[in-house]
RNA sequence: UGGGGGAUCGUCUAGUGGUAGGACUACGGACUCUGACUCCGUCAGCGGGGGUUCGAAUCCCUCUCCCCCAGCCA
């Protein structure tokens, strides 16, 4: 995984495990990554995930991965399958694989121990009274008529809740705390619920299914869970997480610790407006690659490595933020940079003659698989007497300090040799159609001649040896940085119409498909690039770009424009 | 006007009485057969007001702003 000599930068959670272990409160710590299998994890799961394993692998702990799988309702075996391979691809094993479902029975046992204790009862009103009793933030609630009903009683109706003889939401079994509570977790919380509703794993077995807040304690202690990490929104519930392993002769005794999430800007985050996108056909499903899910970021060319560090370097707090995407970025260019093969690509071509070069020759050129990595060796590259430019590297009439191709300009040509140009040649409405171009052939690669400088070298491909490649730019998936910001309008209108850009004309040079070719290629000059082997209907070859390069001269451009 | 949290460079984050540090971004420069990378340098911050103290981001008072909670969701 990550280097040894990465240092862990610390937070708040780290030194509360240190201190525990340091004060001998625990042999080992044990943390969990407990998610519902309702939908696919995204970048802010895997926060959570860098956070339990990162804490059990640095200090010789375990981690398990939880389904937290109390509603039925909403949770599916695929996307339970589709979180296991996150994690996995993610680069994290778990020591073991739970399920909350697995403990139903221990829970109802404790629940039944609540009852005779007196510290549970079966409520009979429907929802709607419930709620309108809960009270409100400022005035308290009022106690259930059912609140009083006798251990017997209790215990008859949640057994034939049990076995199914009611409908759904005919009871419901209440912790008894306090009606007045000033925290309202603590307002006589529901504790089951009658879901005559079958379970992805336990079947037929059950009609009642416990809430999240009777689950998630109980199963923390019954695997041993030292230190429970979740998030903020959790935190005024940990007074009832505590009051639940109070009443029970719990295995272990966990302790939960909140922290805040990470939230990205030009995003959503949360699995119900994912899910939105994805069924209202915004996106092309979870694994778009515009979705912050991590199978969207997988499929546009993220890599592991790149998102464990991001969040490593990010720390972690409970002060509420929205980090930019730009770090995200910054992230992965950083990580590809390092590993990415070197391959010239054009996307929006422009031909180039050489007018100089003999009609039907090819002349093998060498490039190096990685400039900074000499010993990754060198790919072989043809060039003939016609080419593919960038259109973008041409200008008639350029600005200041434009280093790339102009009328009677010289440039680089990547690899090569240095050409200018002799004659720009128009189509009927004035558009270049094509450039002549003169080459320098002293000025090849690696022969004497080649220390002669330009200022600018343009990337280029073959138009006898390229292949033909469809290419998808995408750009932030809202035009906003905050789309939930705007509490008077529905995020979806800030969804960016300009979001996926599809090249259906681009050239790449044949190292890039080749046998044994990676998926991942840099393309000099113009960004990072995964094949998208999933899209690919025919031969036709699809990359997605996963991020742009810095690019200082178009920042520059934009600065002048701005200037007018 | 109930309860629970939070506020430190643009962003993220260290720092519980002793010169406010790092990372990313931005900016300037060097290098360059990628206007990339790398390297060097620069800018930039303790929400406000009081108080305690020789000394306050840190302790006290007060104000402001932000987030979460009234699911038989998690």
């Amino acid at each position: 995984m990550e280097a040894s000599t990465d240092t862990t930068p610390t937070n708040f959670i780290r030194n509360i495990v240190k201190a525990d272990l340091e004060a001998g409160k625990h042999a080992a710590i044990v943390t969990r990554f407990p998610p519902e299998p309702n939908g696919f994890l995204h970048i802010g799961h895997a926060k959570a995930i860098c956070l339990n394993f990162g804490l059990a692998d640095e200090f010789g702990g375990r981690t398990n991965l939880r389904f937290d799988d109390t509603n039925p309702l909403k949770e599916d075996e695929v996307y339970a399958q589709a979180i296991l391979d996150d994690v996995r691809w993610l680069g994290f094993e778990w020591d073991e694989l739970c399920h909350a479902s697995d403990y139903f029975d221990q829970l109802y046992d404790w629940a039944l121990h609540l009852v005779r204790e007196g510290k549970a009862y079966v409520d009979s009103q429907d929802a709607d009274t419930i709620r309108a009793r809960r009270g409100t933030l400022t005035e308290p609630g009022e106690d259930s008529p059912f609140r009083g009903r006798s251990t017997e009683e209790n215990l008859d109706l949640f057994q034939r809740m049990k076995d199914g003889e009611f409908g759904d939401g005919e009871h419901v079994l209440r912790a008894k705390i306090d009606m007045a509570a000033p925290n309202i977790n603590l307002r006589d919380p529901v504790m089951y619920r009658i879901l005559n509703a079958p379970h992805h794993r336990t079947g037929d077995t059950w009609h009642i299914y416990p809430m999240y807040d009777w689950a998630h304690g109980q199963s923390d202690a019954l695997e041993h869970v030292t230190h429970s990490l979740c998030t903020l929104e959790f935190e005024d519930h940990r007074p009832l997480y505590d009051w639940f392993l109070d009443q029970i002769p719990a295995p272990s005794r966990p302790r939960q610790i909140e922290f805040a999430r990470g939230n990205l800007n030009f995003t959503v985050m949360s699995k119900r407006r994912l899910r939105e996108l994805v069924e209202e056909k915004h996106v092309d499903g979870w694994d778009d690659p515009r979705m912050p899910t991590l199978a969207g970021l997988r499929r546009r060319g993220y890599t592991p490595a790149s998102i464990r560090r991001f969040w490593r370097d990010l720390g972690v707090s409970k002060s509420d933020s929205i980090i930019d995407m730009g770090v995200l970025e910054n992230a992965v260019r950083d990580d590809l940079n390092a590993t990415a093969p070197r391959a010239m690509a054009v996307l929006d071509p422009l031909k180039v003659v050489l007018t100089n070069f003999p009609e039907g020759d090819t002349e093998w050129l060498e490039a190096a698989v990685h400039p900074q990595q000499p010993e990754r060796g060198s790919r072989r590259v043809p060039i003939s007497r016609e080419i593919w430019v960038e259109r973008g590297d041409f200008m008639e009439d350029p600005p200041r300090k434009f280093f790339r191709l102009k009328p009677g300009g010289e440039v680089r040509l990547r690899n090569a040799f240095i050409i200018r140009c002799t004659d720009v040649i128009k189509g009927a409405d004035g558009a270049v159609t094509e450039l002549h171009c003169e080459l320098d052939p002293e000025s090849r690669s690696g022969m004497p001649g080649a220390d002669r400088r330009v200022k600018g070298t343009i990337h280029w491909v073959s138009a006898a040896h390229g292949q033909a490649a469809e290419v998808r730019l995408y750009d932030r998936l809202f035009s906003v940085e905050n789309p939930l910001a705007d509490k008077d309008s529905d995020y979806r209108q800030h969804l960016n119409p300009e979001s996926l850009q599809v090249v259906e004309n681009a050239w790449v040079e044949p190292s890039v498909l080749a046998d044994g070719a990676a998926d991942m290629h840099q393309f000099e000059r113009t960004g990072y690039f995964a094949r998208d082997r999933a899209a690919e209907q025919g031969a036709k070859a699809v990359f997605n770009r996963t991020v742009t390069l810095r690019d200082t001269w178009a920042r520059l451009l934009k600065e002048r424009a701005a200037r007018g």
